[in-house]
RNA sequence: GCGGGCGUGGCGGAAUGGCAGACGCUACGGUCUUAAACAUCGUUGAGGGAAACCUCGUGCGGGUUCGAAUCCCGCCGCCCGCACCA
């Protein structure tokens, strides 16, 4: 207290009034910002609509700096929304179930419900003291039976229509400990990961959702979204979709065996055929001198890992096993032998393949390694033709067909269509397109998830849930620990049920639903939290949505993204929305890495935490240098060493503000002089505003930074005490209101306005006010520049040559020469060529 | 292998055809202070020069242009995505 009170002696008192303290205005705004509720979004609000929504986050415990990263910068742009006009719903949650909440609390012996709820309290505290505009009367906890209750209806409408199905599927399954295991849980050699036992594929019943149904449309209209082109990409190379045709060869055996090909119009070559190991005709196509080998050959590819059965290592020699059985081309009837090789994939087209080894890379190796014929039917133009004994690789480039029948001479491509046209008037074939985009597989065998609302009856079968029976509750004291089994198997109570039909006994599914069902809808749940009749109001999510803008992590770019473009277009099929995309505007923050470059970590300890940088510099200077490291969209490496620097500039902005406010400000400095801060007041506006909306975060504070440099510089001068001085203090504390939610607060109260500055418009610049009244022009030599020379600006090109060419230095360097050619930018630039 | 991105001071970065290095950090020097902290003023790409200034400089090599960090061609390096997709 006596250092404070006793300040130094020609320190004059008032300097401390304008001391700039965090520790002392952060905790008081925000307190005002709760008791007041500036935050709650209200429905009936004037403006027009800005769903502003960032990804949210897990309840993995404490937040560290890049969720202050990735939730603080929205904040900004949601904040200038709101300053806009705009009625703005900038909502957040938990997604509250999955895995790791489930391993914690295993490793931590707490349920992880418990768990879930003290996260979530540690990090509804941590985002208030960052000041977030968060409503937290929208809050939404994906494990929350009020939530998930309407996972189990989606399902349930889903099921209705046929996209919700169950199927065989081959998984990973470990003897020992009698469950499925997820592909990263298999390590080297095939072991489990948890027990050492050797694991195997096995078929097993899965839920699927349908989400090829839907692939063409979710190709097509990603077009429209502004995403960032790499997003996109990848969703489309996700879905893979290629154009071809489905061609029937018939088999010896009496079989008929389909393939799809991208290159029908080589049909003609193809000289054997191949089949995925997994593939149902194996073992009707294998004769008996083949069988130990082609079963020896199986087995083996049966226990390779996917990691090594697709790795592409060039050395990587083809293998593979002859069936003993022929197929007959359809086109030439000629007789091509059937082979097994895991290099045909049993989830892609149809687990088959013709071979055309001329003219497909794989098919030329898998017969160099085979020795089986190569004939080529592609002939190049104007380059040396193809002859098979001597080709080193397969070709397929431009040319003409040939070895084709009535086909040869047919340039390549428009021989695709011809062949296709043709095949399908024989009934050998015809046109197909196919997707990489697999079926959704959306059941686990884990506890912590959406229970699925079926029952199996002895009688009936597989029997939906009632919706008037949901939710089915997770039973929250089942026994999680793991035993290699679904956990709610050894639950009683949950496993009998009743069956909604007969009124016989039933068992319950015991299977929980994937976490990214939780995320592919919730933010509809924001536009209606507490509605116990619907998952919500069509009304409301007319009003809210689509989500203007979406923020979040790159890592989302394919499964979180391509769910929710499903969810969102099942929706509207389900006539609750009228439109199928979720999202117009995607942006995605890179990742802030630990100091030393590698992610941040909680078990290295390289994680970084907001609280102590809050409490030495303030919860203002940590967004500013998190938005001042660099672009948005690039992250890096967390440094600290900067954030001085906010400091000295929020401190700057507050000192002006707050001295200027003791001050009279009604003198006069000179039309000039106002006009020129003037004009800065508006650049500054122009700036910041452009910058804010091009996600430019970082040069719109270098922007701010220079407005407050120059008007330190000014504040000793009589247009301190100018009507236009005011303007500068109240236009600096609206530009950096969404930045620095809490000092600005400050400063509008110091400057004598009413609570709040965040309820007020966000300032638009006049661009003749912005123009400044003269330019300094770099005057060129040959491309070197020789001197500088102040023009009026807007000065034609003849006053700028002129002012040029009257220049002492440019003189010099003009004596003795020609002038070749005069290039005149005007107030940018003055070039004088000369030879 | 295919696709995409990037390469600029001691550091983070700015400039997307027109003064390279805005803005910030760091470091050094000055002012204020009994001192420190805070603040504040100046310098801070390299080389040369007493200075005015001059020369060089955006991964490397070439090209287009009056003019290139920016556009084109060829390399080198790093990062990301996909990866036997028929």
């Amino acid at each position: 207290m006596t250092a404070t009170t006793t300040s130094a002696p020609n320190a004059p008192a008032f300097e401390d009034a304008h001391r700039y303290d965090p520790a002392v205005i952060e905790p008081k705004w925000r307190a005002a910002w709760e008791s007041a509720a500036i935050y709650r979004v209200d429905d009936d609000a004037p403006g027009p609509k800005w769903y502003s929504l960032t990804m949210y986050p897990y309840p993995s415990g404490v937040l560290h700096v890049g969720h202050w990263y990735a939730f603080a910068v929205p904040d900004v742009f949601a904040r200038l929304q709101r300053m806009r006009g705009y009625n703005v719903m900038f909502p957040m949650g938990f997604d509250a179930f999955g895995l790791p909440a489930e391993n914690a609390a295993i490793r931590n012996n707490i349920h992880p419900a418990t768990w879930n709820v003290e996260n979530i309290a540690a990090m509804r505290r941590q985002y208030d003291l960052m000041g977030a505009m968060i409503d937290w009367s929208r809050e939404v906890n994906t494990s929350d039976p009020s939530y998930y209750q309407w996972n189990q209806w989606f399902f349930l409408r889903m099921l209705e229509r046929g996209l919700a199905y169950r199927a065989n599927g081959a998984v990973w399954w470990c003897p020992n400990d009698q469950t499925v295991l997820a592909n990263e849980q298999v390590l080297e050699g095939n072991v489990c990961e948890r027990c050492g036992a050797e694991v195997y594929k096995r078929d097993l019943e899965q839920w699927y959702f349908r989400i090829t149904d839907y692939a063409q449309e979710l190709l097509d209209e990603l077009d429209a979204l502004d995403w960032p082109e790499r997003v996109k990409t990848m969703q489309r190379n996700w879905i893979g979709r290629s154009e071809g045709a489905r061609l029937q060869f018939a088999l010896e055996t009496g079989d008929s065996l389909e393939v799809f090909t991208t290159r029908p119009d080589t049909v003609f070559g193809a000289t054997f055929m191949v089949i995925a190991p997994e593939h149902p005709l194996v073992d009707r196509l294998t004769t008996d001198e083949q069988r130990s080998r082609v079963e020896t050959y199986v087995a083996r590819a049966r226990t390779q890992s996917d990691i090594e059965r697709q790795s592409t290592d060039e050395a990587k020699p083809k293998t593979g096993a002859f069936t003993g059985s022929f197929a007959i081309n359809p086109v030439n009837d000629e007789r091509i032998p059937v082979w097994i090789a895991d290099y045909v994939l049993m989830t892609y087209g149809t687990g088959a393949i013709m071979a055309v080894p001329a003219h497909d890379e794989r098919d030329f190796q898998f017969a160099r390694a085979f020795d089986l014929p190569i004939r080529v039917v592609i002939q190049p133009d104007d380059v040396d033709p193809l002859y098979p004994a001597t080709m080193e690789e397969s070709y397929h480039g431009p040319g003409r067909m040939v070895n084709s029948g009535q086909f040869n001479g047919i340039a390549v491509p428009e021989s695709i269509p011809q062949v296709i046209a043709w095949l399908d008037e024989q009934g050998r074939g015809k046109a197909e397109v196919i997707f990489r985009l697999r079926d959704w597989l959306i059941s686990r065998q884990r506890y912590w998830g959406t229970p699925i609302p079926v029952v199996y009856c002895d009688a009936c079968g597989m029997v939906p849930v009632p919706d008037s029976d949901l939710p089915v509750v997770l039973p929250l004291d089942a026994e999680f620990t793991p035993t290699g089994q679904s956990p709610l198997v050894h639950h009683a109570e949950f496993l009998t049920a009743t069956c909604p039909t007969c009124g016989g006994a039933a068992r319950r599914e015991t299977d929980t639903m994937d976490t990214f069902m939780d995320s592919s809808w919730y933010w509809f749940r924001y536009t209606d939290p507490q509605n116990d009749t619907a998952p919500f109001d069509p009304a409301r999510a007319a009003m809210w949505t689509p989500v203007d803008l979406y923020c979040g992590g790159i890592e989302h770019a394919i499964l979180h993204l391509l769910y929710a473009r499903f969810f969102t277009k099942v929706i509207r099929d389900l006539g609750m929305i009228d439109f199928g995309e979720p999202f117009t505007r995607l942006r995605n923050q890179g990742i802030i890495l630990a100091a030393e470059g590698t992610k941040m970590s909680k078990s290295r300890g390289t994680q970084v935490g907001p609280d102590e940088i809050v409490a030495e510099h303030g919860a203002d200077a940590l967004r500013l240098h998190l938005m001042f490291l660099g672009p948005w969209e690039q992250g890096g490496p967390w440094n600290d060493r900067g954030i001085t620097g906010m400091e000295r500039f929020i401190r700057r902005a507050f000192l002006l503000v707050s001295e200027s406010s003791t001050r009279e400000l009604t003198g006069s400095a000179g039309n000039d002089t106002e006009a020129a801060l003037r004009a800065s007041i508006h650049r500054t506006i122009k700036r910041v505003t452009n910058d804010l909306e091009g996600f430019h975060f970082n040069t719109m504070i270098a922007a701010l930074i220079e407005f407050t440099n120059e008007l330190m510089k000014l504040k000793d001068e009589p247009v301190a005490n100018t009507p236009v001085w005011r303007e500068a203090m109240e236009t600096l504390t609206l530009l950096m209101a969404p930045s620095t939610p809490y000092v600005a607060e400050e400063m509008w109260s110091r400057l004598g306005h009413p609570f709040s500055v965040h309820l007020q418009t966000w300032p638009v610049f006049d661009e003749a006010l912005a123009v400044v009244a003269t330019v300094e022009v770099p005057v060129q030599v040959n491309g070197k520049v020789r001197d500088k020379i102040v023009v009026p600006t807007g000065s034609p090109e003849a006053v700028l040559l002129d002012a040029a060419r009257a220049s002492g230095k440019v003189q010099e360097y003009l004596t003795g020469k020609s002038i070749v050619r005069e290039i005149v930018v005007p107030d940018r630039l003055v070039n004088i060529v000369v030879k």
